[in-house]
DNA sequence: TTCCCGATTTACT
DNA sequence: GTAAATCGGGAAA
């Protein structure tokens, strides 16, 4: 399947593309090794206005700096000094928008993910959750930042979810973004077990 | 330079 | 259900 053409990131509505980003292929290639699956789960994060957002009022610095890049390049950073979190920038550049990846569901290079994570038999938990899908596929900072049109790391069509197969609900760990906690960024797949929290 | 804390996961009670 | 692990970023001084 083709890769997403640029301007699909570049859309003005970031929550539009955290929905559109279920049921996307997501693959890595890592030193010439292929891992790869379904997008399941997503979290949007609005830029400027969204507290729990890093670049929130602007906060321009070096870690940030790459959510203010044109939509279409990764977003990897550190959290809890252990699990790398991969984000997918959105919009304009200028305008720091970015969609936390936080699941998918596995079809290429299942043993090397198996391997990756020290597991001997595949389970859901096994790239539910944005710190192990991470792990899974191999991301670190040295993804950071980079064209999801190149070849190390990029999405390709694959399907289109009805707004009804979709859930919307609250975010995260992010309790500290007071009302902004509320906002109902989160997208997943209704019924996918490939989801980093108990399905309803 | 120092201090505080996090877009989480995992192990253990 | 609860807690520990663990380190880089951001803000303050």
């Amino acid at each position: 399947m083709p890769k997403l053409p640029r301007e699909f990131y570049q859309q003005e509505d970031v929550v539009s593309v955290a929905k559109q980003l279920l049921g996307k292929m997501l693959f890595t290639n890592i030193e010439g090794v292929l891992t790869g699956g379904i997008i399941t789960e997503t979290e949007a994060y609005d830029g400027v206005v969204d507290k729990a957002c890093h670049a929130y009022g602007g906060r321009n610095t070096n870690r940030t700096v790459t959510m203010f890049l044109a939509g279409g390049v990764t977003y990897v950073y550190l959290c809890y000094g252990i699990h790398h979190l991969l984000n997918v920038v959105s919009g304009k550049e200028g305008n720091p928008q970015a969609v936390l990846i936080r699941a998918i569901e596995p079809t290429l290079g299942i043993e090397t993910m198996l391997l990756r994570r020290k597991m001997e038999k595949l389970a859901p938990r096994i790239t539910a959750g944005p710190g192990a899908l991470s792990q899974a596929l191999g991301i670190g900072k040295q993804l950071n930042a980079k064209s999801l049109s190149a070849d190390e790391i990029w999405i390709e069509e694959f399907t289109n979810y009805q707004e009804t197969e979709i859930v919307a609900t609250t975010r995260i760990g992010v309790a500290y973004a007071e009302e902004h906690a509320l906002w109902p960024f989160r997208f997943y797949v209704k019924g996918n077990k490939f989801v980093s929290k108990p399905n309803s």
